[in-house]
DNA sequence: TTGACAAACTAATAGTATTAGTTTTAGAAT
DNA sequence: ATTCTAAAACTAATACTATTAGTTTGTCAA
């Protein structure tokens, strides 16, 4: 047996410090077994190519994530518990760059797998419109906004899109995002019970 | 004399060409030099760098997008320029996915250049939003949520998070994000003129 | 104590970007 | 017409990436 003791779990771990400390969604092996003291090569050992290891790491991030989202809304409803997912969803983007990063590149096409671990991401919100007692159709739509909405601000928050206009708080426009959401939301809601007060009433 | 005849602008319509055929937001050099029949460090006489072909391809893509957009709302007002301009975009970025995906990936610490580039990108909003009468503060925050909402739309659709749900219809998840928007937009209009009235009343 | 297997290694390939230094050659000047 | 120059091509090399094949080493179990 080798001496040193490697292993997936060990790489993975080290992958995701890498990761967490530059920001960046990846590493390089050899960055990864020169801070493990080995040879590039001898991670083949542990693991098939930088895919799987990738995946590893996005299955923690995804985990992370949703640990955090489900932490900052267990005890909230409705409204409070929008407000208190993107509060968070933005703080974990901001304070894990990297991991969010690379939760956020998950090529399309490939990585069915990858897909998989993402489900529980969008179940989190879809917990939270259910408390407004919506059609399954009118959630599924609300959702991927209120996904979009978070996301869009993030990316263009990092990508230095916000950059002009700096004086203006960007904390503020994010919060009119949310409340323009919540606004939409509440109309959505008045609709779809007229809709079936009318439907019974006929 | 070389007797290739090859030149700066050569190289970056053939590099817009590759990342408009392969959707992809760049191109090795090796391919970019096999395509113009020369050898790879030859590309180095022409440019300085990857970086700086990156830019310059970058101008392109953001120059074509500024276009297509003006083009889309020139007649247009209001609502219906909105309206016209998410339609734009969307269609934009789904044809145009590799200059989409470059124009959305410039790093937010260095290329200040690129950024001046961006510039315009957020003046075709801003102008849309004039039209409204709002205050400039009022502007700058409506432009970031209304930019947020359609690239967050079309990142999440790329990235296959709309994957779920399929038979859910995409188109119709963006209508309702765009209309939430306006609605949200014309609530901060009364809210705006209201305040104003209140403070020439006092 | 020996033999097998896991885990490390070395050496090599192939693909990125990039630099240094050399050759070719078109076109201007003599 | 010949020669000179400078741009534009080249070759060769370095330094990164990921990855594979094949070899050695060391521990544990028979």
């Amino acid at each position: 047996m080798g001496t040193k003791g490697l292993s997936k779990e060990l790489i993975v771990a080290e992958a995701i410090a890498c990761i967490e400390s530059t920001g960046q969604p990846g590493v390089s092996l050899h960055e990864l077994a020169r801070r493990l003291g080995v040879k590039t090569p001898s991670l083949y050992n542990h693991i098939k190519n930088t895919k799987e290891l990738q995946y590893e790491v996005f299955r923690h991030a995804i985990e992370k994530f949703v640990v955090n989202q489900k932490a900052a809304t267990l005890d909230k409803r409705k409204d409070d518990a929008v407000k208190a997912f993107a509060e968070a969803y933005h703080t974990f983007a901001v304070e894990n760059k990297g991991l969010y990063r690379l939760i956020m590149s998950i090529p399309s096409e490939d990585d069915d797998r990858a897909k998989e671990l993402a489900i529980p991401l969008l179940e989190t919100v879809v917990e939270i419109l259910s408390d407004y007692g919506l059609l399954e159709e009118t959630i599924a739509h609300w959702q991927r906004v209120f996904r979009a909405i978070l996301h869009g601000f993030i990316s263009e928050e990092e990508l230095g899109y916000f950059y002009y206009y700096r004086s203006i708080d960007l904390r503020k426009s994010r919060e009119i995002a949310v409340q323009c959401f919540l606004d939409g939301l509440h109309a959505e809601i008045e609709k779809d019970t007229e809709m079936r007060l009318g439907e019974s009433g006929q």
